[in-house]
DNA sequence: CTGAAAGCGCTAACAC
DNA sequence: GTGTTAGCGCTTTCAG
């Protein structure tokens, strides 16, 4: 992937094309507005000590051959602004840009730059998407989904931030308290009288690196069929709930989609035909769930309650509303950019105290459950 | 084979804490092991030319050090990869992410990066987030609203392309036949029987700067009220085309949300009880009315059709699936992509021929008409 | 007010 | 194999 290296030739004067092929520097402005570099600095800059008539001349010049300052000579001198990098599996499940936004508004208010990666749909990995960003970034804040090692050996000393990622060392950590979660949920579950509990996981699209160590996991096939492994973190945490509180729960798996949850919930519902609650992976797949519970002819809440996971507004719009295990995206977004600024600003050691958050769902009940 | 200082395993022995202070630059790292510079930098580069042995330990006295190369360095000596601002109103408008999600993986695969600037939360308008984005980047796509004359002047000669922004002069533009759109909702709502149509715009947050000429608009305070002025394009050409067929429409104005909407469609019940035809801007809007036709005690869509605009995933989700006025979101993407790849490599003039799209939207019949 | 130096950190060419 | 020499384009000194 070597790129071929660039043809350096000195040729210009001739001006008539200002295409993208050669631009032109603070010297070609300097020469043709007839003034040195320095006063073309100044004249670009806003910065005094410079006649007003000069300044006008030379800004038309410059607009004239198209000029722009190089940002690398720029940063290169000035010393520059820090941008981050932002690792998202994503950007169409309404989780990510909810947070992403968040990331975004927080570090524009800092004044860094925010360089996104959406690494989900070229198949690419977590770790690729960093090795990606890094010579562009001065930090990376992501989810990375389990190659926190690699990534963080890529950044070398930069800050590293990573979501929902219990594994691996990064220089700064923020994940959920999902045992806290999952008895939340099956908790009111079972105080509404449910019976006949059901949690439906999120495959795990990914080999599950750095999460699960190898010959740990079952190697069934069949990626949307029901009574699988569990294979999340939030899985583990629902079937350890459950076990503790001694109810059975009929784990299914779906790949992240609403169709597919919907598909495996229709299948769930055939084979566990009595049962009166589920715990979906996430809202997306949540409303996939609603959609087969209402073709099958089942009320919600009153056949089968329904609790999703995220609390991003999608859910409020569906019909019935729905009950979710909620998550202030916009404070998870600031607690991810305040981490890393400590992080950068050194009042944070990686991987010390303070670099470490865990956040709390929230039961927020609406109509499903 | 043992460097000077190389016990400072735990690392932060050597009291030298590679914090944010003070970068090591590749001289430190020549000095510390010994060699020139350029050993450093083909060891850094896995170039050829470099004994196994040196490269070793050249790359562990860098990740002693914490070396990261320069980006500015790197990049004004090499011509660095193109990077290109995308410029968004609001992530949290599902619209906007899907959209995003295309463009970031489209230059991903160029090799391009994207910096993502959000800058609907601080307030700020299309011009502010271009000057934010300019002197990071050597191209920008964007949903400026209105102001895309500054925003060019701002980029100079680099590309420009703007979405959704018929006014003004930019060097690329992708645009929407709302002329279109309109006649076939119109049209379609019509040949269903509906009599009493009705069209929620939305209400314009900016002053609606290049867009409208000053004075042109009512001045009407209250952002929510219904029977208000059209302020946006498809506004427009809703009311052109109901005028042009002869029907009467009930237009409402709405601010862009979910929740707004439905007040606005409450009372736009409470005024227009006979309604039983409504467009509305946008899908999430749409969702909002959706949700007050429920509440009213209207069957959608035996008394009343809605159709919405866009074409988010979102509308499959509600209840009942929602009809729409879809935009293949991933198309408009590869368009902006493509047609700033022509830009950038001077295949297409800016201004000239091809530089300009209009897309059509397709209505998509599901159950809400 | 303007110009002439001196680098910023890195890599492409050539030396050796 | 490795070191040396030039710059990349810009802004900071500091002279005039």
């Amino acid at each position: 992937m070597t790129p071929p290296s660039d043809d350096a030739s000195s040729g210009r004067g001739t001006g008539a094309y200002a295409g993208p092929a050669k631009r032109a520097t603070i010297l070609d402005v300097a020469a043709a507005a007839g003034v040195s570099r320095q006063t073309v600095t100044r004249a670009m800059n806003a910065m005094p000590g410079i006649r007003r008539e000069t300044r006008q001349r030379v800004q038309d010049v410059a607009r004239e051959l198209g000029y722009t300052p190089s940002r690398f000579a720029k940063g290169l001198v000035q010393g520059a602004r820090t941008s981050v990098g932002l690792s998202i599996p994503d950007l169409t499940n309404p989780y990510y840009p909810a947070f992403a936004s968040s990331v975004v508004e927080l570090a524009t208010q800092r004044g860094w730059h925010v360089v996104m990666d959406d690494y989900g749909h070229g198949g690419a990995t977590g770790a690729e998407s960093v090795e990606h960003l890094a010579p562009q970034v001065d930090a990376v804040i992501g989810y990375l989904g389990g190659a926190t090692d690699e990534a963080q050996a890529v950044l070398g000393r930069r800050p590293l931030v990573v979501l929902d990622q219990p594994a691996g060392s990064a220089s700064g950590r923020i994940s959920f308290d999902y045992g806290h979660a999952a008895q939340a949920a099956l908790g009111h579950l079972q105080a509404r009288g449910c019976r006949h509990l059901a949690y439906i996981d999120r495959a795990d699209s990914e080999a599950g690196r750095a999460t699960v160590a190898p010959g740990h996991r079952g190697e069934r096939g069949h990626a949307s069929g029901s009574a699988q492994e569990v294979v999340t973190a939030r899985g583990q945490a629902f079937a350890r709930s459950a076990a503790a509180a001694g109810v059975v729960l009929a784990v299914s798996v779906s790949p992240e989609s609403a169709a597919d949850a919907r598909q495996v919930t229709r299948r769930l519902l055939e084979e566990h035909p009595r049962t009166d609650g589920i715990v979906v992976f996430n809202d997306l797949m949540a409303a996939g769930a609603l959609k087969a519970l209402a073709e099958s002819g089942r009320a919600v809440p009153a056949d089968c309650a329904v609790i999703g996971m995220d609390g991003i507004p999608l859910g409020e719009l569906l019909t019935p509303e729905l009950t979710t295990l909620a998550l202030d995206l916009r404070e998870v977004g600031r607690a991810a950019v305040e981490l890393l600024d400590g992080l950068l600003t050194g009042s944070i050691e990686p991987g010390g105290p303070g670099s470490e958050l865990v956040l709390r769902h929230r039961l927020v009940l609406r109509q499903s459950a």
